[in-house]
DNA sequence: CAGCTATTTTCAGTAGTTGAAACTCCGAGC
DNA sequence: GCTCGGAGTTTCAACTACTGAAAATAGCTG
């Protein structure tokens, strides 16, 4: 449960007056994508609002069909909303990352036979934005989508790291989300090549992690998953640095 | 271009004053979903606003990863939005529509050889939100997420029309969207029992398209790709009934 | 360096937003 | 059938959060 996401520091935050009708609806936005489905009154107490100001700010969602109502008056995302989501999928600034990582994902449910995922930052917060599944009775699923805290945690140390480029290092954490669940993670780095001067200053722009039960990661076996996700990192860097030269 | 999503109609906007600072806002949002990439010059000169007051907005945005800025000032989707994304194709409304549509648009594509795409409405638009492509070289793609006009269009005709579940009617239009594509539509019933008396009032939820170039789309190959549209319609109409039944 | 354009900040006026309260709707219990 | 309670909706006066012109700043280009 990653809160209303509330204005998530990483950004300067410089504040000319805080925006607060802009706030609350898309306080109200981010409930609903949370809870999936809602009634007026469980929204409105959710952000802390009196109903009749949620219901008009609901309501406007709903005009431009980012929410829609059922029967039963239940708020749920609507199409304009997945029409964005999808679009940011395969056109946004993360389309060329999750296709340079999609190979790598699977080669390392290949190499590891656990499963695989590739996250982002999110304010304080990581999301797994794909995933390659392991083929293992035993695994890890249903992860995409979601969103943990960047704090204590593997992906967090990873998308917070320095950017290395060379020789990425890989953090190993135990049970921080979920007890008995060993994640491994590299993050990966991108060339930002500013065009005037041609020194590229690094950035970390995700993360690859690999999941799966601790009674399966450890020893000789987490020693060459480590190295494995290191590889898969340096790969996926190195791809995105070539995508970037063929399209500008 | 579907312009700025305007109130849309379809939605009966009981105005109780019209939220100023919440619309545009969502005007922003959908400019820069539109654009890939906006300046702040550019975004507000599309939604007609002075640049100050486009900057607050999209700070908002930015504050809270609906938007990022790189570092050449410009606008795009965040991580936000795909966190969104991702768990709406979970969990969302549309969710089950997706998972009921999946196995009979792989099924299309491996009898008509060419790319099929579940579509659902969005105000006076159509959304493309899943797809299975055509393996042949020379195909339809990239469809998804984006959005086309219901007027003239047939995937239009088949989410206006009424609901037949029994014989879903078939719609082919060529060269309404793009020269030389031709579509085969038809729309996806569901039965919205409603718990208080059992008579399940039918509705139009959705619509299979057959997208192709239109030299391969005509004669006997149209009308066998006729058929299995039909078919594939009747399948997903029954097979979201059955769902409903299992998970009410 | 001068001149340009894009972006950011400031600030006073006011129109847009707010939420308590009153009202309606609907289902449950008696 | 009538009453009660909770969820949703509407109203409206009060007020503050929003607005946008203008001035300041940053970033290019010739």
């Amino acid at each position: 449960m990653p809160a209303n996401s509330p204005p998530s520091d990483q950004y300067p935050t410089s504040n000319l007056h805080s925006a607060r009708a802009g706030e609350r609806i898309l306080s109200l936005l981010d409930t609903v994508a949370n809870a999936g489905a809602v009634s007026l009154t469980a929204a409105a107490s959710q952000v802390e609002l009196p109903t009749s100001t949620a219901l008009r700010h609901l309501r406007l969602l709903t005009n431009h069909g980012y929410l829609i109502r059922d029967e039963q008056g239940l708020y749920s995302l609507g199409p304009a909303l997945l029409r964005i989501a999808l679009a940011s999928q395969q056109r946004g600034p993360y389309a060329r990352l999750i296709n340079a990582a999609q190979a790598s994902l699977a080669h390392l449910v290949d190499v590891t036979e656990e499963s695989a995922y590739l996250a982002v930052r999110d304010g304080g917060d990581a999301v797994y934005i794909a995933t390659a599944e392991s083929r293992r009775a035993i695994r890890h699923v249903g992860w995409v989508g979601r969103t943990v805290t960047l704090e204590g945690t593997a992906v967090g140390e990873a998308l917070l790291s320095e950017p290395e480029p060379q020789q990425p290092r890989v953090s190993v954490k135990t049970g921080a989300i979920e007890p008995d669940v060993t994640a491994v993670v590299s993050p990966i780095c991108s060339s930002q090549l500013s065009d005037s001067q041609l020194s590229d200053l690094q950035q970390v722009v995700g993360a690859l992690s690999v999941l799966g039960p601790t009674v399966r990661l450890s020893g000789d076996q987490l020693r060459s998953v480590v190295l494995a996700v290191a590889d898969a990192a340096t790969e996926v860097s190195r791809a995105l640095g070539l995508a970037e030269m063929a399209q500008p």
